[in-house]
DNA sequence: CCGCAAAGATGCGTGCCCCGCAAAATCGGG
DNA sequence: CCCGATTTTGCGGGGCACGCATCTTTGCGG
């Protein structure tokens, strides 16, 4: 990869995290694309260049997120069942990165307020779900390469992604807003894979 | 209900049809607010009053659709088994309503057209999962009330909700863009939720 | 039957967003 | 070291979303 692509990456990235940063500090309509473009360090026209809007550059984060579930799907042993390479690879997401354990730490407290806040607005959900959606077709495609069926017709690894998607965002919400922090995200995340994959029978 | 709050659902319904026939004819970047408050017989301002933005209207249309579903499997016997209770009022919303086979058939081909292009601005995209998700916790709920838990704190009515509208997608993706009709969408719709409420099993 | 309070529709004005276009800056290979 | 290709930037315009004040309609009690 040249230099080129390299620093486009990188201004990507700082304007996605300026953007959540900003916003989850002051909210979001108290933020211009021009602040935003100016913690990244470049003009806002260039903003515009990267995001076709402000709610897409939050949610930019979000799909990166996503993405990374297909690749670690990849990643697992071949022979490894499929829902078992699934949970893992989802679970692979959950520990927080480098980038996130060493940001000055903004009292968790505040951050999480003004991170709930940020996902009451529409805009941001919806470009939230957009971003869920375009990384379905990436894991479907992954899905597909490991089960020997065709993404483009079968049904199957598209389904199996959409659930897993589903799964996924349920359970992030059991522990963020449902009961907040009641059990932890790992054990909440097996068991919703575990279910979807026993055919959610109904409890009797 | 008053006459106020009938009025009040018509020219909601009215906007939402308005912008999805402007929009599908014309092409989303070519019909302005203006436009469609015109269609609907209000001032532009009374559309900021009815949605929050031009792709929210749009998006309507689909939101009734979903919420229908729940609605349905509310109506449905209560000794019927869950699965066969939900892809019962999944295949009812699927089959077109007076509104839709009374209008005045504007070449199914040309419509298929506007509509699939439609449905690839992004805008419009964001806003019909956030409808989607909207309805998906009335659909869970429902669902509670049916299997006896609690969908404030239980993840398997949520689980359900999600899975079922996933698949709904997935089917009727199937039917539209996968491979043009290849095969009917009750058929596709009702294979998926058999899918899921199998759990997905590797096909060996 | 009438007028009154509540709720909705409308007009106006404002700030911001998103994008097209063309010029300037920056990068990578020969 | 320079040329072609890619990015960044400035400028300008068309719209959109919304707050606020005003006017109209609706439903209700006297």
């Amino acid at each position: 990869m040249g230099l080129r692509e390299q620093k486009k990456v990188a201004t990507r990235a700082a304007l996605g995290w300026a953007a959540v940063r900003l916003i989850v500090e002051r909210g979001y309509d108290k933020v211009l694309v021009e602040d935003i473009a100016a913690e990244a360090g470049v003009s806002p026209r260039t903003f515009n260049n990267y995001f076709g809007s402000k709610a897409e550059a939050v949610a930019s984060r979000h799909l990166d997120r996503c993405m990374h579930i297909a690749e670690a799907l990849r990643a697992r042993p071949a022979g490894e069942p499929l829902w078992d390479a699934i949970t893992a690879a989802v679970l692979e997401q959950l520990i927080p990165g480098p980038e996130v354990t060493s940001q000055p730490r903004p009292d968790r407290e505040v951050w999480a307020a003004g991170l709930e806040l940020m996902l009451t607005v529409p805009a941001i959900q919806a470009e939230s779900l957009r971003a869920a959606a375009r990384a379905e077709s990436t894991l479907a495609a992954a899905v597909a390469e490991r089960t020997g069926t065709d993404a483009a017709t079968d049904m199957y690894p598209n389904l199996v992604a959409a659930t897993v998607l589903a799964a996924h965002n349920v359970a992030n919400h059991s522990h963020y807003s449902l009961f907040s922090g009641k059990s932890d995200i790992l054990a909440l995340t097996t068991e919703a894979l575990r279910q979807v994959s026993s055919g959610l029978p109904p409890p009797s």
